[in-house]
DNA sequence: ATGGTTGCCTCGCAA
């Protein structure tokens, strides 16, 4: 079973992409983030046309969440259950034997900024939802836009990005936090640090300043897997060719594959 | 170089 993590950043503009996309990754399940639209706007018959059942959290303009599945999609959960958000970011369902949820956490602006307090808290109330989750002992994996690069071999040029959101240690602390809970970074899992310093796992580039075709990236977006999850992880891979298409995403997909 | 681009749908905001 292939599960993929991508942000859109829109998915009315992104549909030609995600038809050739889904042709060939052929992914069971995609979580999607910045969907940009209301429920009743998304293109639903587009999609399902694709194969998938559809679980939707949209927003007008901004944010916006969903899973897609090739199973039947149960339990659908809208929202962190503890956090009364008006920003649509967790969507959370049980398909295809494992729960999954597509994150989409805030970007935090800048560091002490009180969008960055924000960025802070929502990530505090995820925490607490999913040590809850974990409690289940089911494979889950949950995956998303992060907006945290979890270590300087996950950032072209760290020494540019030092002081900034995404690399700041307090977001670098949370990421661990999650870890703690007893989630495993999938690509580091396969992938070790200290096995790839040649290569790179990035997953966006800005779309300012050239920066896709200087390569300046960072892995931003990330699937995080419960123990139970975790045993059954054969492979990962990132669909870096997306980024080079014509009106691309700033996102690349990232997947796992389970056996 | 406080720069630069994209997508929302407004003449600005968020990323």
């Amino acid at each position: 079973m292939k599960i993929a993590t991508w942000n859109v950043n829109s998915v009315r503009t992104r549909l030609p992409i995600i038809e050739e996309w889904v042709k060939t990754s052929e992914p069971d399940i995609i979580l999607l983030q910045e969907l940009k639209c209301v429920n009743e706007a998304f293109p639903n018959e587009f999609i399902e046309d694709l194969g998938y059942n559809i679980a939707l959290h949209g927003q007008k303009t901004f944010n916006g969440v969903a899973i897609l599945s090739k199973f039947p999609i149960e339990d659908i959960t809208i929202n962190l259950p503890n956090f009364n958000d008006p920003q649509a970011r967790y969507i959370e369902a049980f398909t295809g034997g494992v729960r999954v949820a597509s994150l989409y956490a805030p970007n935090g602006s800048e560091v002490g900024s009180e969008k960055f307090s924000y960025k802070l808290s929502f990530y505090k109330h995820l925490c607490l939802h999913l040590e809850q989750v974990l409690q289940h002992n089911e494979p889950f994996l949950i995956g998303g836009d992060y907006n945290i690069a979890p270590t300087d071999a996950d950032v072209h040029d760290p020494e540019k990005w030092k002081g900034s959101v995404l690399v700041s240690p307090e977001e670098r602390t949370i990421f661990h936090q999650l870890l703690n809970l007893g989630l495993t970074d999938t690509l580091r899992d396969l992938h070790p640090e200290e096995k790839c310093q040649k290569e790179d796992w990035y997953t966006w580039w800005d779309y300012r300043s050239g920066a896709w075709h200087r390569n300046w990236g960072l892995r931003i977006d990330h699937i995080l897997a419960s123990s139970h999850a975790k045993e059954k992880l054969s492979a990962v891979g990132i669909d870096r060719d997306l980024r080079g298409m014509t009106r691309p995403s700033d996102h690349t997909p990232y997947w796992c594959q389970l056996k």
